[in-house]
DNA sequence: ATAGGGTTAG
């Protein structure tokens, strides 16, 4: 704010042509060094060399004499791999004179350390010493602005720019576009990108990467669309690391396939960032054997390479197979960060692994050195809490060194409707509605747990409270991909789609051969004080029901139906689509917030675990696990050590 | 005379 504040006052530019001292022409001696002098410069390969040289032209006067020599040194020094910010900026500290030439130098080098505030900071004192600034001052000052988020700072940087008359300056525009995208000022963003006369591939990239980053998919593929049909630009490696994000968070597995095509037949090789991309397009996209097989086969693999492999297979289902991965990892000599250990302890929450589970919590902080963040506490309680250790995971709750966020008691509550603790599963809403919960999710819940427990009058509090804070039940959606399109279907609306005879009749008939195997609703997930007839019927309509109708009507026998959800799915939906999938010989693929399911032969990869009644946590488990936390707690307490469960988890 | 913009997860 400092900065945007000094940025803002009034101030005036020397306008000369030349802030040092011109070499006379006649010198050539003199200008033969010169040369001489930067060719060495350039051929520096280490800092040692480089100090060498340094000293070499200190003594031949050149550092004093020829500006350009020195602007040379310190652009050597501060882009260089090998290069030393410090040691640029101690030579730049004695110029008399420095020109824009570096001061742009010092701001890209800052900029390229990531300190932005020092970049910042640079300009600053460019401004107040009347270096006039030029095209190429922009792009890392605007860079910095954007990895500060500093839309104040970036706001006024925009205002310089008209001021200095750059407004034509492509690469000072595409810059523009990317700070407001990344301070989250998409109308800004669109607005400068509107304005440009002459676009290159890089500002359609800017403003289809601010759109991809601020989460809107959609508008992402149609400016895509508008940028290879109306703009006639061939796609790019970058670009499409945008277009693929867009894809695996629509479930567009039809359109990340045609991509990886594109990429694979345009491109004679990935980087790592593109490969891994695409692998988590086709995990989240619900391919989990194509994504796998394609990690399997990267050469480059890289952190973010394994942590997108642990998580997808945590997601789905396949967690024994992602601690092989994490290990696997560890043995190719990465370290994992503090987001593999979230899949790490994810994959163990979706299994039930509770003592691996709490063996990784303690190998992360003992072995890796990471401490805990509220997100792998979060990853705990869900351990805990799905496994029916509810009480402790409130003890785990309350000793958290940091104070829980909503996540937290939102994964307590989900366990308290789970195993059915009415008591916690209150105080884990009360604390919900205490951080200003606006999550419809939360008071449904909480109307679920009330519900089975026949508490008719506490449910319908729950809507009223509902109303009150002004949030609305999201509908629930299911899509499926049919012929190249996503036909989106909600729960128990008018139905609209084309085939909405055929769809109909199939529900009828889906549930008539449900009925002669022997299922029944399952009506205790319905929160609304109706017969058990208008509860069925409620249940008839859930958009995946119809997804699953229109899917089976539409495609061919055999083939794989994929669904993605907005919501999570009921426990009768979890039955029902299993029997189907025995029935009507499909494997159906159901993507359910991060979490998949897998179908097929009448059982879910899940192994229902996510879904009433409570299963496992038998006393053996329960005590044993119980003992191991309190190991956990109270020698800590003591001694101000763990001492606890240090032997490392094998396959 | 020296140089520059857009790049994956949770």
């Amino acid at each position: 704010m400092v900065v945007a504040y000094v940025l803002n006052q009034p101030h005036e530019f020397i306008t000369h042509n030349q802030t040092y001292p011109k070499i006379p022409e006649t010198d050539h001696h003199s200008n033969q060094k010169e040369h001489e002098c930067i060719s060495l410069i350039k051929k520096c390969k280490n800092l040692d060399e480089f100090k060498q040289i340094h000293g070499h032209v200190f003594k031949l006067g050149l550092l004093w004499s020829s500006s350009f020599c020195a602007s040379n040194l310190i652009s050597t020094c501060a882009l260089s791999q090998w290069g030393s910010m410090d040691y640029a900026c101690s030579i730049f500290d004695q110029l008399d004179d420095p020109c824009s030439f570096d001061f742009n130098t010092i701001i890209r080098g800052h900029t390229m350390e990531m300190s932005s505030d020092q970049a910042l900071l640079a300009y600053l004192d460019m401004l107040e010493i009347g270096v006039e600034p030029d095209s190429f001052t922009y792009p890392p000052l605007l860079k910095a602005c954007a990895s500060l988020s500093a839309a104040g700072e970036g706001m006024q940087i925009h205002g310089h720019v008209f001021k200095h008359g750059l407004v034509g300056d492509v690469f000072v525009h595409n810059s523009l576009i990317n700070m407001y995208g990344k301070c989250g000022l998409l109308r800004d963003s669109c607005a400068v990108f509107d304005q440009m006369e002459v676009k290159t591939v890089a500002s359609w990239s800017a403003v289809i990467a601010a759109h991809a980053s601020l989460g809107m998919w959609g508008e992402c593929l149609r400016l895509f669309f508008c940028m290879i049909r109306d703009g006639g630009w061939r796609p790019e490696e970058s670009v499409l690391v945008s277009v693929l994000s867009a894809c695996t968070h629509l479930g567009r597995l039809d359109l990340g396939r045609c991509i990886h095509g594109y990429l694979v037949r345009n491109l004679s090789g990935l980087n790592a960032a593109v490969e891994t991309a695409v692998v988590d397009m086709y995990i989240r996209c619900g391919s989990l054997e194509k994504g796998m097989s394609l990690f399997q086969e990267m050469v480059g693999k890289n952190h973010k390479s394994f942590s997108v492999a642990i998580s997808g297979l945590a997601s789905h289902g396949r967690s024994v197979e992602a601690l092989v991965v994490f290990e696997e990892m560890i043995k190719v000599g990465l370290r994992p960060d503090d987001v593999v250990y979230v899949s790490v302890l994810s994959a163990c929450s979706h299994a039930g692994l509770v003592q691996e589970g709490v063996k990784y919590f303690e190998r992360m902080r003992k072995e890796h050195r990471i401490e805990p963040t509220v997100q792998h506490y979060g990853c705990m309680v869900d351990l805990m809490g799905r496994a029916g250790l509810v009480d402790e995971a409130h003890e785990l709750i309350k000793g958290m060194p940091m104070a829980p966020n909503d996540v937290v008691w939102r994964s307590l509550l989900s366990a308290c409707k789970i195993h059915q603790n009415l008591e916690l599963g209150e105080v884990a809403a009360e604390r919900l509605m205490e951080l200003n919960g606006k999550n419809a999710v939360d008071y449904l819940m909480l109307c679920s747990i009330y519900a089975q427990a026949g508490r008719w009058e506490d449910v319908s509090l729950g809507w009223v409270r509902m109303g009150r804070v002004g949030v609305g039940k999201e509908a629930g959606t299911s899509a499926v991909l049919v012929g190249g399109k996503l036909h989106r279907f909600v729960s128990n609306d008018a139905l609209h789609h084309p085939l909405r005879g055929e769809i109909r009749e199939m529900v009828h008939q889906m549930e008539w051969q449900l009925r002669f195997e022997g299922y029944e609703a399952d009506t205790s997930q319905v929160v609304m004080n109706v017969g058990e007839e208008e509860k069925r019927e409620r249940l008839r309509g859930h958009s995946q029901k119809l997804a699953i109708a229109f899917a089976l009507v539409s495609t061919s026998k055999g083939s794989v139906v994929r669904i993605v959800r907005n919501v999570r799915m009921c426990s009768d939906c979890h039955t029902y689509t299993k029997m189907i999938s025995v029935i009507y010989e499909r494997h159906i693929i159901v993507r359910d917030g991060n979490v998949y399911h897998h179908f097929k032969h009448g059982t879910c990869s899940c192994r229902d675990y996510c879904m009433p009644p409570p299963r496992l946590a038998g006393d053996d488990l329960k005590t044993r696990v119980v003992d191991a936390l309190r190991r956990y707690y109270y020698k800590e307490k003591e001694f101000g050590i763990f001492i606890g469960l240090n032997d490392v988890y094998t396959v």
